[in-house]
DNA sequence: AATCGTCGTTCTT
DNA sequence: AAGAACGACGATT
């Protein structure tokens, strides 16, 4: 083996979708991002190279991400998710995006309801930024957290990509 | 609609 | 290291 890391830097690796192609990327411990398909408007940021092969654990990790996220595209429950990395999250904040990963499709929570769920009551702003900071959206369901009285609350991804994915699963708020 | 309380994160001293 | 500023909030007025 090579020295020290061996995987070394994240790859990066594009998955078309009806809705445009996602771009994910990989650690050497799982998948640590997920981006939503640029827009002609903004423009292209490459910081990882593309990966070359899809073998490996690598590879089955690409394979159960795109049959999640297609599924999640289509309306129906992810099944297996792929290892994730969410170790550039603080604690709180893994804590939210553990608690996100526990709402079924179909439902939603508050952000208030998640920041008691996670011990932190009067936490309900802060748990609004660590959404902002979720790095796997769809997969990681951010779009299921609305404000207190079913308002649909923010979308790092702008809030028409939340409207569509809440549409998928046959809610539609405020 | 405007305001205030709250709390984790980030940006400034 | 400490403080101010800043949100994908919530409750009150």
């Amino acid at each position: 083996m090579n020295s020290a890391r061996t995987t070394a830097r994240p790859a990066t690796w594009e998955i078309p979708t009806p809705l445009g192609s996602f771009t994910a990327l990989y650690s050497d411990t799982g998948l640590c991002g997920l981006s939503f398909p640029r827009t002609s408007s903004r423009a292209s940021q490459e910081t990882a190279p593309p990966a070359r092969r899809c073998e490996g654990e690598v590879g089955t990790w690409m394979a159960s991400t795109r049959a999640a996220l297609e599924d999640a595209l289509s309306g129906r429950k992810p099944g297996r998710l792929p290892p994730l990395d969410l170790s550039a999250g603080t604690p709180f904040q893994r804590e939210v995006w553990r608690a996100m990963l526990s709402i079924p499709p179909g439902k939603t929570m508050s952000y208030g309801e998640i920041a008691r769920k996670i011990g932190c009551p009067g936490a309900a702003r802060a748990v609004g930024q660590a959404c902002g900071a979720n790095p796997i959206p769809v997969l990681i369901p951010c779009h299921r957290v609305l404000a207190s009285g079913g308002r649909l609350g923010g979308f790092s991804g702008g809030l028409d990509w939340k409207r569509r994915l809440l549409g998928l699963e046959g809610l539609s708020p405020g």
